[in-house]
DNA sequence: CTAAACCCTGGAGTATAGTCCATGGTGTAT
DNA sequence: ATACACCATGGACTATACTCCAGGGTTTAG
């Protein structure tokens, strides 16, 4: 297929799969063209850009994405391996509510010690 | 004083100070030069950067941090005013912790419908 | 024949908040 | 005289994940 209807199909950009390509995160072209110099994606193409949807979707970056995807190509993708990456994100952020939570806090802190009677809130003062 | 001096008291390095002032959210220099063309900061500017570190502290992006000292400039800075800000910062960050949240959700009920016995995990299948 | 709708490439721009570098001037101590 | 610390400027680079553009070729319908 050609990429207009890889995009449909992947619902990715255009945009977004020529970035990939770009950027190596998937090969091709690599002997499919048409005569014309269109590129001739295959299905193969296209499960590995609803794969890498799947997995950015849990949140992982990009990189994280290929990383994982090379574990499953290399048949590494073990149940405990990857159960292992998941426990790692979830700490990941797990730790970023933890930040965001304690943020929160001193933002309600501050609010709450303001007098609410002056002019000029001391919230932020030096 | 110069700005190593200033870099020591405000907690910012050099580069930092230099950049804010590039981008405009310090004034300075503006008459205050030495003759060997060094820059004289006043007290002035330090209480304005530790301002921004300040409210940096709370989360809000440098943009941000110049709009709320635009408006303690501007004496408009009430207690109401200031709480409302924090407010819809305080409502930003419950939506991020909410995000995060069902992500790790989704990751650990991906994790929990893992059968655990094949050596190809399912959790990334398409 | 021409317009619309595709396709190609390379490169620049977006957002955020700096960080680093090259190049060169200045000030102080030995 | 020279080393060393300090100052100045402008511009490039970092990370992430695209997004958009210019300039050009191709295919298909009317």
């Amino acid at each position: 297929m050609l990429i207009g209807e890889l995009s449909k199909r992947s619902g990715l950009t255009k945009d977004t799969i020529r970035f990939y390509e770009k950027q190596g995160y998937i090969k091709v072209g690599w002997r499919e063209r048409r005569v014309n110099n269109y590129k001739e994606y295959s299905e193969a193409v296209l499960r590995r850009l609803l794969l890498f949807r799947k997995i950015k979707a849990y949140g992982f970056s990009l990189n994280e994405a290929a990383e994982l995807i090379a574990l499953i190509d290399a048949g590494a993708a073990l149940c405990d391996t990857v159960a292992q990456v998941a426990h790692e994100r979830i700490e990941a952020i797990e730790e970023k509510i933890r930040e965001l939570t304690s943020l929160k806090a001193l933002l309600q802190s501050g609010i709450s010690s303001c007098p609410r009677r002056t002019d000029h809130c001391s919230l932020f003062d030096l």
